[in-house]
DNA sequence: GCCGTTTTCGGCCCGACTGTTTTCAGTCG
């Protein structure tokens, strides 16, 4: 049997976390826990290493009791304390954490005195009244329970950045429009860029509180009021995600702002930080902290949230950059880096016609780009064994590089458009067109659309083959995921970063808020290894060029400057970049 | 269960809102 992978052991500490806390235990055992899961989750070393060695007790938050249990689990392949805490559960139970309003302690009262075991039987049991009989509840909590348990099957909690972002972004304008509105804006995984969401957090700084807050939970585009209160709303919009409304005076904006920014793991150093200099921050202010040992200095006064860093003896942390992956660190020694801005692209790569399975004209994708301020655009249309997208043969292929040479000779070195072709990766690592055919393209990008379930080991020879390929400029959407709709295949993305890097393919970022692929947690690895990116769209219709701003909040949070992003390369210099493979 | 300029015991973030209560427990973020 394998050893047990970090994923699996993080799973396997939230999994006991749960369980402790169904059994009532001390809360801060439950929460040692999940520190230590989530400790885990942002330790880069070699973990089976570490297990081995004995080293993952050096992790913080991780101890001698879990680095004992956890090597236990890698080598011998279970667990027997974690099996003997779940048989003392129904597996039906967990689900119930799920529910909106429902946490350890109701869910244990559930069970124990009305053997609810899982969402049917508790959805029965509020149904006949007895939920409402029982002690602590009522009439009030057992509906509740109903509208979550509805809520859950209707919107399962998660929703892609992209699919909220038009609602999200006309709620907070509405909002600024409003008189009494001093600032406001949004905050949360959002502000952070987080590519999925579970929830809208709105922060508005006023000193009238009531008009904003009516006007909040009196929207039409929202369906139910969860609740309202004199500093605190939330509501379910349409779209079926939860929205919340934190109304604050204006000095204690830049403190909410931070603090419901999170992430809360980067919530919890700052606040450290706070401690050391004898002040506590908090969502309200940075103050002297009362019950400190030493006396502290004067709490500087803040006005932004960029003062709030100053006066934590930290350079200004971007929101995406608020994961607790080490930015800290960085923007103590001011090596924080410029990250990149949508104003930088110049132009974009990987972008369908009408030839395949586009909606919108070679012209009118040129159009919208010049619209957009672009001075270039790739035109990569599907290869002939996109079958299903209408792949271009080599005939119709050859014509459209004709095609997109003659426009270009009309644009006078203005604008440019570069005759590409998104190329099929078949299930060998081959590509889909002849070297020759390639060799007159001014790029490729090469992407994966069949035999998704091939083994990591093919997967990634695959992938490694059709990058040693001279003419693969880029590799196309790396994973192949779908956000919330299908897993990425099994690939080793490492193994794919240092090939990438060895035979200077770019990595590209796909920017469509389906995909948002590569990864960003596997950016930074990859600017280590000097591997550049293209952000790119992937647009289907003309709108979908608008993808690029979804794209650069993506490469942000992947820690990429405009120096790792090659379509921030002006008109010139561009061209020289696509070459650099092939002429090398 | 973790951790240590509060250092091997005794803390561990804490305020807002709801619903069920007559002063607070549970949940959420």
């Amino acid at each position: 049997m394998a050893p047990k992978s970090k994923e699996e052991v993080i799973e396997l500490l939230e999994s006991i976390s749960r369980l402790l806390e169904l059994k009532g235990e001390n809360v801060f055992k439950v929460r040692a826990y999940t520190n230590a899961a989530r400790a885990l989750e942002t330790f880069t070393g070699d973990f089976a290493a570490a297990v081995t060695e004995g080293r993952l007790g050096e992790v913080a938050g991780v101890g001698a009791a879990l680095q004992e249990k956890i090597t236990e689990f890698v080598s011998a392949g279970a667990l027997p304390y974690y099996e003997k805490l779940r048989e003392e559960f129904p597996p039906g139970l967990f689900e119930l954490f799920e529910l909106q309003g429902l946490g350890p302690k109701k869910i244990k009262a559930l069970w124990e005195q009305l053997d609810v075991i899982n969402i049917d039987a508790l959805e029965a049991a509020c149904k006949d009244g007895r939920v409402a009989e029982l002690k602590g509840f009522g009439e009030k909590t057992a509906g509740n329970i109903l509208v979550s348990i509805q809520a859950r099957r209707q919107y399962a909690g998660a929703f892609r950045f992209g699919d909220v972002a038009a609602e999200a972004e006309t709620l907070l304008h509405e909002l600024k429009q409003l008189p009494e509105v001093l600032h406001a804006s949004l905050a949360g995984s959002y502000r952070r860029r987080k590519e999925v969401v579970h929830d809208l957090d709105f922060i508005v700084a006023t000193r009238d509180a009531e008009p904003v807050s009516g006007f909040f939970v009196g929207h039409s585009n929202v369906e139910t009021v969860l609740a309202k209160g004199a500093t605190k709303s939330s509501v379910r919009l349409v779209g079926g995600i939860q929205a919340d409304l934190r109304v604050v005076t204006p000095e204690e904006y830049p403190s909410a702002l931070l603090y419901f920014t999170g992430s809360k793991e980067h919530n919890i150093a700052l606040r450290s930080r706070a401690l050391a200099r004898g002040w506590t921050l908090n969502e309200y202010r940075l103050g002297p902290d009362d019950k400190a040992k030493i006396k502290p200095d004067p709490v500087p006064s803040i006005r932004s949230e960029k003062d709030l860093y100053a006066a934590l003896g930290l350079d200004y942390i971007e929101p995406e950059l608020r994961e607790d992956r080490g930015e800290i660190t960085a923007a103590e020694g001011h090596r924080l880096p410029h990250l990149v801005e949508l104003e930088n692209l110049r132009g974009t790569f990987h972008n369908h016609t009408t030839e395949s399975d586009g909606r919108s004209s070679l012209k009118e994708m040129v159009s919208a780009a010049q619209e957009l301020g672009l001075d270039y655009l790739g035109i990569s249309d599907h290869s002939v064994s996109s079958f299903q997208a209408h792949g271009l043969d080599v005939g119709r292929l050859l014509k459209q590089v004709a095609t997109i040479r003659e426009m270009n000779e009309r644009f006078d070195g203005e604008f440019k458009i570069f005759a590409g072709v998104e190329c099929d990766i078949l299930k060998d690592g081959t590509l889909d067109y002849p070297d020759d055919v390639l060799a007159q393209l001014d790029y490729v990008v090469a992407s994966v659309h069949a035999s998704f379930t091939q083994s990591q080991a093919e997967m990634t020879a695959r992938l490694l083959r059709a990058m040693s390929n001279p003419y693969v400029t880029m590799l196309g959407h790396m994973s192949g995921r779908l956000l919330l709709s299908r897993e990425a295949y099994a690939v080793d993305v490492p193994a794919v970063i240092d090939a990438a890097a060895q035979t200077k393919t770019v990595i590209e970022l796909n920017a469509n808020p389906r995909r948002l692929d590569m990864d960003w947690r596997w950016w930074p690895l990859a600017k280590e290894k000097g591997v550049l990116t293209s952000i790119n769209p992937d647009a289907h219709h003309v709108s979908q060029l608008q993808y690029l701003w979804n794209g650069v909040g993506i490469a942000r949070k992947g820690w990429l400057r405009p120096s790792d992003v090659i379509n921030t390369l002006p008109l010139g210099k561009i061209e020289a970049q696509l070459s650099v493979k092939r002429s090398s």
